[in-house]
DNA sequence: TCATTTTTTCCTGATT
DNA sequence: AAATCAGGAAAAAATG
């Protein structure tokens, strides 16, 4: 009954490192930041940390964080609308805010509003630290994405999840009335149609969800995944222990592996959100059960 | 708290 | 040889 990881105490293997993007680099609840001598932080303190200061990169990291945060589903947003550095992210008006991600660009405009007033402090200061470690690796990243090739199916990914929003920070909506308390905070970029749409997603996303958003969004996947045959909804593991330490993070689980991760991928072959693709490793394929994959899927 | 569903962990054995 | 793939079992987590 026992079970003793003693094997599995650090990462699971070397390969897993040289995979792990910058961008990924496990964010744990910084425990260390506070035991940690003061100098040293404090140094990147005062610059990383203040959203005016952010790379275009820093300024994704946090919208990804955010969106975590609150349990939003990153393709209900547009991330191209935020190719900007922090100056002008700073600047933007709330007004910007929903135009740029509809409804949820309220929620961001109240995040970064209070980044800007506490300095930066609290949790974002950690997370924010944690990249700003990795910021020369980074700065190569952000620079081999930054041309996405393809806006467009950022756009064709959301639907479902987007709905999930609402329940999870009305408030946010609600309390934010300082700048507009006005009409057009009710720009929704909901297109047309609000037909049969279950919200069922409970939070945060399964593993297929996961995946799939990964695939979805490009530009917060750099190379991890890459789709074999777009219409045919195949793809393919391209950083394979890489994926699984994202996936452990967002978990909050820093022993996942691909290993494991493989498992419970294979648990949905049985369900029919994937379809075995044999022969072909590290290859999966969308089923029947799989929802909003597809280009032509909204 | 319970029941059910999903995911995680571990493992043995086969394949590539 | 090292990774992956296949699933069974069972525990743990997540959800309703």
């Amino acid at each position: 009954m026992v079970r003793h990881n003693t094997c599995l105490m650090s990462v699971p293997s070397a390969s897993a490192d040289s995979q792990l993007p910058a961008t990924w680099s496990p964010h744990y609840p910084c425990t260390d930041m506070s035991t940690m001598a003061p100098g040293y932080v404090g140094r990147l303190w005062t610059q990383e940390m203040q959203p005016q200061f952010w790379s275009k990169f820093q300024v994704w990291e946090w919208l990804q964080q955010t969106l975590d945060m609150h349990q939003i589903d990153a393709t209900s947003i547009p991330f191209h609308n935020f190719d900007v550095d922090g100056r002008q992210l700073c600047s933007m008006s709330f007004q910007d805010f929903t135009r740029a991600a509809g409804s949820v660009g309220a929620l961001l405009y109240q995040s970064i509003t209070d980044l800007k007033w506490s300095g930066g402090a609290g949790q974002y200061a950690a997370e924010m630290f944690t990249s700003s470690e990795v910021k020369t690796e980074m700065e190569e990243f952000s620079c081999s994405m930054l041309p996405f090739k393809d806006d467009s199916y950022i756009y064709s990914a959301s639907p479902p999840d987007l709905y999930d929003v609402k329940q999870s920070f009305p408030t946010a909506v609600a309390g934010i009335s300082p700048i507009s308390g006005g009409p057009e905070s009710k720009r929704l970029h909901n297109r047309g149609s609000v037909g049969p749409i279950k919200r069922h997603n409970p939070r945060g996303t399964h593993l297929w969800e996961f995946i799939r958003d990964i695939l979805l969004n490009p530009e917060r996947n750099p190379g991890l995944i890459k789709w074999e045959d777009r219409s045919e909804g195949v793809f393919r593991f391209l950083k394979s222990e890489a994926v699984a330490q994202l996936w452990g993070k967002k978990k909050n689980n820093s022993s996942m592996t691909y290993e494991k991760l493989s498992r419970a991928m294979r648990y949905y072959y049985k369900r029919e959100i994937l379809e075995r693709v044999d022969g072909r490793r590290l290859v999966y394929k969308f089923g029947r059960n799989a929802r909003g994959w597809r280009e032509s899927d909204k």
